[in-house]
DNA sequence: TTTAAAAAAGTGTTCGAGCACGCAATGTAA
DNA sequence: TTACATTGCGTGCTCGAACACTTTTTTAAA
């Protein structure tokens, strides 16, 4: 009833072999008489041999250095999740000999984001962690770490045809579907919706576009376009002015507007002016569960947050990286994280998964 | 810069003592002079020392086995999941020597339930995953296994007082909550909102009295009393007649009927009635993604489903029962499983965890 | 002071896989 | 025939913790 652990010495001695031959077989090093090793391989087939992975890495003791390239968490706080998954997965695979080193650039600066991938290829890393939120600079490097073999994952931004290992993070387009259904599901009567890009250069990034097409097309799917008029805004402002001249003027050119979807973190922003304005009846959807977004959720000026699992992000990319490195695991393309809805009862249980 | 790995023999040899003693500090075994021990017990502090488990479970070669008490999925397929859940958990715990057996009972038959918890006592498991359905029958048997010195794990159905290792599962109260503001997002229009109990047996779950109250309670909190009137009924019915004439009667008594939330997994039994009736306009919330209701969420006759994980029930139980048994770790008293709210454009990622 | 018992501390083997080392058998050239 | 390279394969140490076993030291009794 019980399954026996096979062991190298197992298929040894029933290969009549020493424990060293089976290994040689098994790791394709040495040279092994071909006879034997047919021997061997017809065994371990019939053994059903799985390695121990605790004795495996108990041994091999080897040392797993991972680069990873992200944005400061201190100039945009949505980045501190991200470092905390990093850590949370860094600490689980340190018996495993993971070391992660972090190259931290500047998040609204180009030339910091290029600095620091020029020292990830200095470094020489086993493998290599990348939040490439500035898509241009980011190719070439793409290249030049293949070259060097450094197998690289991609989070939090999708970039197509640069051959990562891995793709971690949300469907942007299926996010904005997911959106659009909560709003539609809250709006009591017709009007105007509308998609805020807030502080951000839409140009250099494709998926908040992915995430408005989403929006729209549930809209248009489900034959609301002429109930629900969607119209899309980028809203840039300097720290000291804010939003608000910009959002009374629209609120001036659409009085019905009934709902706003931020595409990014921002919604926070978009809450204070509701919120001073006692603008109770316009739903409001955004993304992430930073500390200003969590506060207007409370007070339920924020009605849904659609969480990205930042922490999530991090954490499964690394592991990810340890599948393929130390466990020899196949990893999909891509690994889609769940589109948390968040509310206001249920954000507890996603802000400190254990 | 790097983080050594602090050994045994490390420890030992700055204590100027060998790795024996140490070992005898560490596991409270075999008499250490006091000075001695509170020397080694320093220097483990100072180092930061954590036993290296690839190396301990290398060694330890002990064999867990693990019971779980669980209903049959054959017969109501919400246990399903659990059952997968148990299962991977023990493909990932293999190596450490996890073995679970599963005791398998009829949900609708509370004899079959004792049955099945006396053989788990004669069984002798090293922990217990216990989904305690039948309340008054499982209460005797806490007693037992706990006299035999066996740790139990609830998930599922909280029972207060039992002294479990831990209790896994959904905070009803907080579910209910939730619900009620999923429901109440969507409702534009004063009317009743009712609250099924469908083919259940209240007076043997009081889980469902708990979500109950939660949802009552945000419309009272809410202060929206007058505007929405929350009524509660116990639906049941024979398989073969359904809940048809039940739900028409109450139609007419409150005609102005504008949401149900279903408080088990039966909600799709009345998406049925819905759909049957066209009655596009009544609200459906319920819980869990089992296959029909799946099909009356991608419908959109059913507009949320909160998912109580049982997957992650099953798996989470074993785990905790294993970070008790192998890795002596503490165990929280109680690991609320995330409340997810479930639409159609999220419900993929739901399905099948990775 | 001797001696036995009890207490305290040290030694060495084990788990399974990885890998360095080295031995033996055969082959090849001077 | 000697010298030495190549091929094939076995041995034995290592990783860190567990634990059985042995040795040394202390204490108490004779």
């Amino acid at each position: 009833m019980k399954k026996k652990i096979v062991r190298i010495k197992d298929i040894a001695e029933r290969a009549q072999t020493s424990k060293g031959t089976v290994d040689r077989v098994l790791h394709n090093r040495g040279r092994v008489a071909d006879d034997v090793r047919e021997r061997i391989l017809a065994i371990i087939k019939e053994l059903n041999y799985e390695p121990n992975l605790i004795a495996q890495s108990l041994k091999s003791q080897r040392a797993f250095n991972l680069a990873a390239l992200i944005p400061d968490p201190n100039l945009d706080s949505y980045w501190e999740a991200p470092h905390n998954g990093l850590e949370k997965a860094e600490k689980e695979l340190r018996q495993y000999g993971v070391h992660i080193t972090k190259f931290i650039f500047n998040s609204h600066s180009e030339t910091s984001f290029i600095a620091k991938a020029k020292e990830v290829g200095r470094e020489h890393p086993d493998g290599l962690l990348i939040a490439p939120i500035f898509y241009k600079e980011a190719l070439p490097f793409f290249k030049e770490w293949a070259d060097m073999g450094i197998p690289y994952v991609l989070f939090n931004t999708q970039i197509e045809h640069v051959n990562p290992l891995c793709y971690i993070g949300q469907d942007s387009y299926r996010s904005g579907s997911l959106a659009a259904k909560i709003l539609r599901f809250g709006l009591h009567s017709p009007g105007t919706v509308l998609v805020a890009h807030v502080n951000e250069d839409i140009s250099n990034s494709a998926h908040l576009i992915t995430k408005e097409e989403g929006f729209r097309n549930y809209f248009k799917g489900e034959q609301l376009d002429d109930t629900f008029k969607v119209i899309s805004k980028e809203i840039n402002f300097p720290e000291e002015e804010g939003l608000d001249k910009q959002l009374d003027e629209l609120r001036k050119q659409y009085p019905d507007l009934g709902a706003v979807y931020v595409t990014n973190s921002k919604a926070f922003e978009v809450a204070a002016y509701l919120e001073k304005n006692a603008l109770k009846d316009i739903k409001l959807v955004g993304y992430d569960l930073i500390g200003p977004n969590q506060q207007y959720l409370n007070k339920g000026i924020i009605d849904f947050l659609i969480n990205q699992n930042p922490l999530g992000q991090g954490y499964w990319g690394i592991h990810q990286l340890a599948n393929h490195l130390i466990f020899k695991k196949e990893i999909p393309a891509i690994k889609f994280l769940p589109l948390d809805i968040i509310t206001k009862e249920n954000l507890d249980y996603y802000l400190d998964p254990q």
